[in-house]
DNA sequence: GATGGTATTAGAACGGTTCTAATTTGGTGG
DNA sequence: CCACCAAATTAGAACCGTTCTAATACCATC
């Protein structure tokens, strides 16, 4: 396993530990699927990773296992309504992100050139004592631009 | 009816005309309730507007309804996964939402102070062709701190 | 009054997520 | 080494918002 992803997969064990939740050999492939991939899986792809070393492995579980990890902070959750929701292991701050209209894909949002508003900023202008944000691009990627397949059917989205 | 939410119906008529699209009374009754509040209802809540006047009106003529308005551009589909989609008929432009994490409201954020990170300039540094962009500030609102209703079990959200 | 196209209805189907009850697993104390 | 208990896991049912489908109602036009 690559260091990094390592590294990562320490990271949310040691939260986990912390909450008193003892990390099962399962929920450990779970940790390392989230931790070596930027693709945001979905609870689907998960599993099928995971089953790929315990192949009786339920559905539930990864659920369960992704239900720990909210509570520990350890994995950002985004909420599709029209589709699976999409899990960022590697990230489990607020950041944003690009989606792709026509091949669905979702990607980390990093331009050091782009200042995002601050949480606090927010707070102190709204009253709310905000806790998370999100922030989500819609448009076709680049791959897609050149395939022309901006086959947006539904630019209303979903 | 309000002289401006007659204003904002006759938008959405007009729009919808443009499309083909001949607006029944049950469907004017949808843009009518779209357009006469700002609380970003849920297709249940139009639904139990509409039946008001209409009481045999189902549940599909509201999403029909919405789907056209969504291809006239006339409505802001905002998705929640764990919860009832929420529309905005007033602004149906990409605007930035506060969201209360204890009762669930949904409101629109316009604080003049904060500047949006324009879509071009993000077009332009990821090589996306962008069209929309969604920005969800989570936290607990003013009266439910007041209330000290801050019962965010699910700080983990949904 | 008949015809044809659109609108509408009720309910089935669908898909992702959550719940439930039964079973398995693994560690601890006897 | 075994009995016991708590936690983990499983399979499948339940749930809920949304979409689909087939039948019916409506309405303009002839």
């Amino acid at each position: 396993m690559d260091l990094q992803v390592q590294h990562r997969v320490n990271e949310m064990r040691a939260s986990m530990s912390k909450l008193g939740v003892n990390v099962t050999p399962r929920r450990a492939k779970v940790l390392e699927t989230l931790a070596s991939t930027d693709c945001h899986p979905t609870v689907n792809e998960i599993h099928s990773e995971v089953r790929r070393l315990y192949p009786s492995t339920s559905l539930a579980t990864i659920y369960n296992t992704i239900e720990l990890l909210k509570e520990a902070g350890q994995v950002l959750e985004l909420e599709f309504s029209g589709s699976a929701n999409r899990y960022d292991g590697l990230r489990p701050d607020s950041h944003p992100h690009l989606i792709c209209l026509s091949c669905r894909s979702v990607e980390d949002m990093d331009m050091c050139e782009i200042e995002d508003v601050s949480l606090d900023q927010v707070s102190h202008a709204s009253g709310y004592q905000l806790v998370r944000q999100r922030t989500d691009y819609y448009g076709i990627c680049p791959v897609c631009q050149e395939t022309g397949d901006n086959s947006t059917s539904s630019v209303g989205h979903k």
